[in-house]
DNA sequence: TCAATACTGAAACGTATGGTTCAGAATGCG
DNA sequence: CGCATTCTGAACCATACGTTTCAGTATTGA
């Protein structure tokens, strides 16, 4: 029998470990095979927990010995860089079947083909409007992209001035749409099971001259009609859930590459924050 | 002075080698980097050679000990397995050099190499705790991840009592804390730039028996030594960036899983809600 | 060919490292 | 709440490991 890889020793052999030697496990994985190079003090070290402990976690994978599990190590590491594909860092085989990895395969491929979907053009257009300081820029959510919206507000605030997320309720919204001014830029998150609460607000932000960017699900929410600028991502996993991991990420693209474009101030911004 | 790689240290040292000392070279280089985690003793033994003599060999490389030796090879090899390599398998990009798609392609590989952290035991035990009704359920982000214990927060209502997300303001936390019972379910973001505030925070936790589960990052925030479990992401981009799209997907795999293993009540507040 | 020099590895040494024990702390159960 | 059990790390021990020494061997130049 093929000797079994560490790394699925470890996975295996979790369930089972005592809170000190999950800590261990964790220093681990968290710096594979690195650490296991290292001596035990180091190592017990790194994981904050006493050499002792650690010892037992190595026993307790199999191995006689620290030497011979560093020996498993380096054999194992050995073996990886000399196969075709330098998978230097590859998932362990284990249960494809399992809910999490499908989860995430599901994910991995809406990414994939998010990124066709979104015109290069309209992305970059996008990134310059928001770092454009000139105007103010509003962020708007529905029930649950809300929360994606708060999240590119609070990182957005480090980037410029003028950053301002609309509440959620309605009553309050229509209080809040008097400070959109002509030429303001409105990004929208909206999804499916539109809400059809930003359908006026948007048409009412069309009259006032705002510029608005519409980030949507494969199905286009209907105020794509008075969008200058629509990013639509790829959300349904498996049919069941719709997952909004892809919108996040292209709100984190979005800042990242605001950021960029507006790098003199908000590195400004950035520095006189981090100093208090 | 930035250090120089040992794998080029060779290179320039190898014309004043001697034989032996060759031989030894030659040996490390045949399957770098893993022989110099050998004992020396083994290492002079591949190289066809005595003991002194790689010890004298390391130290013409410029290490004042074999062990200093040693570490530089794992600092190496982990400043390259963090690096933005593999990339073989990926879309035919149209520009693969557009920041779009270069930020996905990453995000992409971080969810990989995320999988491959989480021990699948974990993850089960963490959803089958917070599908767990007779408690209750208590979410705690930090800066910028308070907004993805929002999105959970909004989800997980609807598929069990109980939910309540912790105000960020450390003032008003301590009100909040009262309301934490023994047993109780807590879940953490928490990723670098560690909050300090929830370091007391968990403590306090840990003093009233509740339950802590960690999402944090590859580096592993300190408060998993209080917590009983521990889900790890990758979230570094490029080394400028960090990003928080893994842990949003983690969320939203977990309340998936969640609401598979709460189904029986999940479906019926969801189906409540939507009468509405 | 011989002498001077450099190289090499066997053996001896001291230390840092892995391993073990045990008392105290934490946890879980009745 | 208190007992039994498990877990944990401090202190200790044995030894394997890195290191040094030194005598023997090869190498080079005269």
């Amino acid at each position: 029998m093929v000797p079994k890889s560490v790394e699925i020793r470890i996975h295996d052999a979790m369930i089972a470990l005592t809170a000190a030697e999950k800590r261990a496990a964790r220093a681990l994985l968290g710096n594979y095979p690195m650490l296991g190079f290292a001596p035990v003090a180091e190592f017990s070290n790194a994981a904050g927990t006493s050499p002792a402990t650690v010892l037992r976690f190595v026993s307790r994978l199999g191995f006689a010995s620290y030497p011979q599990f560093q020996r498993a190590l380096r054999d194992e590491l050995e073996e990886r860089t000399k196969s075709p594909l330098q998978r230097s860092h590859e998932v362990p085989a284990r249960d494809p079947d399992h809910f999490l990895d499908r989860f995430f395969d599901q994910t991995i491929e809406n990414l994939r083909n998010s990124v066709g979907g979104i015109p290069l053009s309209e992305f970059e257009a996008a990134c310059a409007r928001i770092a454009e300081q000139r105007t103010a820029c509003h962020l708007v959510g529905g029930r649950f992209t809300d929360a994606i919206a708060r999240y590119m507000e609070a990182h957005l605030r480090l980037v410029r001035p003028g950053i301002r997320r609309l509440d959620g309720r309605p009553a309050t919204r229509q209080d809040q749409l008097l400070d959109i001014k002509a030429g303001d830029t409105v990004l929208f998150f909206d999804v499916r099971r539109y809400d059809t609460d930003l359908y006026e607000t948007a048409e009412a932000l069309a009259a006032r001259r705002a510029f608005p960017i519409l980030i949507t699900d494969e199905w286009i929410s209907p105020l794509s009609r008075y969008a200058k600028i629509v990013l639509p991502c790829r959300i349904s996993v498996e049919r069941v859930w719709d997952a909004n991991t892809v919108l996040f990420a292209l709100a984190e693209a979005i800042i990242a590459r605001a950021t960029e474009l507006a790098w003199s101030t908000a590195s400004r911004r950035i520095g006189d924050i981090e100093q208090n």
